[in-house]
DNA sequence: ACAATGACTGAAT
DNA sequence: AATTCAGCCATTG
């Protein structure tokens, strides 16, 4: 995998998710130009174990808020354990006031 | 080079 | 309104 890679892309976008704040793939790769390419960004989450730097791959969920991949963790109550210290309510796999915690890439840095 | 994969999404039923 | 269907496309075997 090349630096240059799609996942790379991704992987820095996902690293610029503040904290207590989450967004959506479908988010991210609209942001990156391949609005259709949602899966892929799923994809490079499951490499992202293995990526360096680590990347927050807590902060991604799909785009109703759900926590889809947290069993795709090493370990899968991490995940929710970690939004939930970052003030970010779940309930059920699912995040609350998801709207207010919602960091769309492309409203908050701009297109 | 071809076929399969998938942590999604939007449209159709 | 809820569930199912199919497209999507970079990466990998």
């Amino acid at each position: 995998m090349n630096d240059n890679s799609f996942y790379e892309k991704v992987y820095e976008v996902v690293r610029l998710v503040p904290y207590g704040r989450v967004t959506s793939y479908g988010a991210i790769a609209k942001y990156l130009g391949a609005a259709r390419s949602s899966r892929l960004v799923g994809w490079a989450m499951n490499v992202s174990h293995q990526v360096h730097p680590p990347v927050p791959a807590h902060r991604v969920v799909n785009r109703l808020g759900m926590l889809s991949g947290k069993a795709h963790f090493e370990d899968p109550e991490a995940m929710e354990r970690q939004l939930t210290a970052e003030g970010i309510e779940i309930l059920n796999d699912q995040i609350q006031q998801f709207s207010t915690v919602f960091w769309d890439p492309e409203k908050e840095l701009g297109l």
